[in-house]
DNA sequence: GTCTATATTACGATAGAC
DNA sequence: GTCTATCGTAATATAGAC
């Protein structure tokens, strides 16, 4: 049967998603061309919209894909058990995962300004349900008394902003091992709220 | 004495840079068109070329500008006493500087990649060094027993990540004064940083 | 020092052949 | 479903008048 030129596969959609994801995490949103992201995956410029609507869709659809896989993977997470395990739990939980997806984890912070204002609403509801989860798990532990804070939110915010910022300094062949930062992020997590002796 | 039509001062140069750090700010650096930079000062996108000799050095421009005045500002601010005492100094200027400067840190975080090799090797020089002074003062604190740290490296940039995140969220017209902000972050460092009991 | 005008290149997106 | 070709627009940067 016949092939059209160009085609090796039924998978154009997905490739067309990883290469602007790589391109968009290296170069940034504005700085990469249709024309870059149809030569990565190996047809023309036209093809694309084939699979996308306009590159603003593209955009939205990684994020919108990133933050739904987060949430996703932190519910088959065990949700269960005291605040200390549950605390332990998420730290673990956001340096592997974040460390997974560099590339979803950086254009999901950085491209949040070139979305149209209902994407973005869209995107930062979803921001504010993950990071309200470790603000559930911060305020269960202040009334087990478990924890100290001065301000829950904030813990949390400050938390989050501490474990994503792994992610700028960690390389795979640095001198320590993920599992070594983890340990130490763990270690500094629970000073952070700890009840003071 | 003749002036040329659109001269109305002799700062022409200082307000292309204010322009450009606010629009690389809110759009990105390559969202953004030499043309609108001059509209925003007032005159046409050739005349910005009397000041500059091309889109990439006025980026530079601004993030080593940025760089050096962290620098300057934090060595004015008193480097003795005992670690706690360095330690809240870094961590109440850290706040305040970076909340005064919000357009400047977050093009240094976002406009990076954009950057020549050679270019982003100078600025990076610069921020390490900041990076380092906090180092130190953990080292110190630990060498005399006030802190506890398993890796004084990874502490400072988790504290370093962690304290910039204030400006992800912190609004003026929010629900905390920006007194408050840096009130509950120190005691969060304390904790941080603290020996236990 | 700024203007107007322009050289050159590239962009996002679309049309129609196959 | 991908190709080639192209439309309409806009980009950086330069040249020369004033």
């Amino acid at each position: 049967m016949a092939r059209t030129s160009g085609s090796f596969s039924d998978i154009t959609g997905p490739k067309i998603r990883a290469a602007a994801l790589r391109l968009f995490a290296r170069h940034g949103y504005a700085a990469v061309s249709m024309r870059q992201i149809a030569g990565e995956v190996g047809v023309q410029a036209g093809a694309l919209y084939n699979y996308i609507p306009d590159k603003q869709s593209l955009l939205f659809d990684l994020l919108k894909g990133h933050m739904d896989e987060l949430l996703a993977e932190r519910a088959d997470n065990h949700l269960t058990g005291s605040p200390t395990t549950r605390l332990e739990d998420f730290t673990r939980f956001h340096i592997r995962f974040h460390h997974m997806r560099k590339d979803a984890v950086f254009i999901s912070y950085m491209e949040l300004r070139n979305l149209t204002e209902e994407n973005f609403a869209l995107i930062e509801a979803l921001r504010s349900r993950y990071e309200n989860d470790l603000q559930t798990i911060l305020e269960a532990g202040r009334a087990s008394g478990d924890f100290t804070l001065s301000d829950a939110k904030v813990s949390a915010r400050a938390i989050i902003a501490m474990l994503t910022g792994v992610n700028t300094w960690f390389r795979e062949d640095g001198r320590l091992k993920l599992a070594e930062v983890e340990q130490i992020y763990w270690q500094m997590v629970q000073n952070l709220v700890a009840s003071r002796g």
